[in-house]
DNA sequence: TGTTAGTTAGCATATTATGTCAACACGGGG
DNA sequence: CCCCGTGTTGACATAATATGCTAACTAACA
């Protein structure tokens, strides 16, 4: 396991001392499992991975400990364009390139884009505290089925 | 209804001649009921709403009628963090702001936002079209409810 | 108006998400 | 090290959301 997810599961076990929560076994094991795979699984994959580390954990418990761990900021729900919700072990600035024909989803890194300022005061009363952008277009599977 | 709107159905129109398919009244009444508003409703909502024009259509329909106007470019399908698909008949270039406490979505329109560039060349092989950036903070509601 | 291709309505079914509560585990104090 | 209390988990039921199927229907065109 690299060194980021240590320190996250390190955060994890900060964040549940100060507020005064068990550091659960569960919740450990879920973030451990987002933290090892780079796409964006949704809760029934994390659910069907996160098995291989605790046989006996329930589908409720993972989509659960998933709203916890995205309360602490562990972790991000993906704006996901398709109609379930996905997560994503990243939580540092990044992008999103979205394909408009399957819906695929891929990360994209470009510190061009960080630099983006934030708007002015509070829109339509908003507390902006980040940003994404998001891509559309087509991805190179889409592209050649179309052309058929 | 706005000059835009009827723009629209005339797009709507134009599409299903060039095509060769049918332009029904579900699928006018679809597009219709989404153009008159500006908030993001779910399939279900567009379902309620739609009913005030065609009291007969399916839920079913309803559906599948979102799924073609999604692919003609006469509406979108917003990259909600909720579980649910929504939809948005505004499809110039616009931007969302997205509450990470109850994931409320409005819209925000920045001419300054549409300047950015796109990626050069195909990044990860997407053929990018288009963009959007969404900015995460929380509402005011929200912000107010959590201070108790 | 008649023909035909494609769509719709209405059902069933699949998939995804949440409510409830008894049993259980974590964390602190003795 | 063990026990106790708070909060979590597991397993169910249920709700919410989305899709598969086919007979009946409608738009488009001659």
């Amino acid at each position: 396991m690299s060194g980021n997810a240590r320190d996250r599961l390190k955060k994890l076990h900060r964040i549940c001392r100060e507020r005064g929560i068990p550091l659960t076994s569960q919740r450990r094991a879920v973030l451990e499992t987002l933290l090892l795979r780079s796409d964006h699984p949704t809760a029934d994959q994390v659910f069907e991975a996160v098995q291989d580390q605790s046989p006996r954990i329930s589908r409720r418990t993972v989509y659960r400990v998933l709203d916890t761990l995205v309360e602490f900021g562990l972790i991000r729900r993906v704006h996901h364009p398709g109609a379930i919700a996905r997560f994503d072990g990243m939580i540092h600035r990044h992008h999103h390139l979205v394909c408009i024909r399957c819906n695929k989803i891929v990360d994209l890194e470009s510190p061009d884009l960080d630099n983006i300022s934030l708007p002015k005061g509070k829109p339509q009363g908003f507390d902006v505290c980040d940003f994404s952008v998001q891509f559309m277009g087509m991805c190179p599977k889409c592209r050649k089925e179309k052309k058929k």
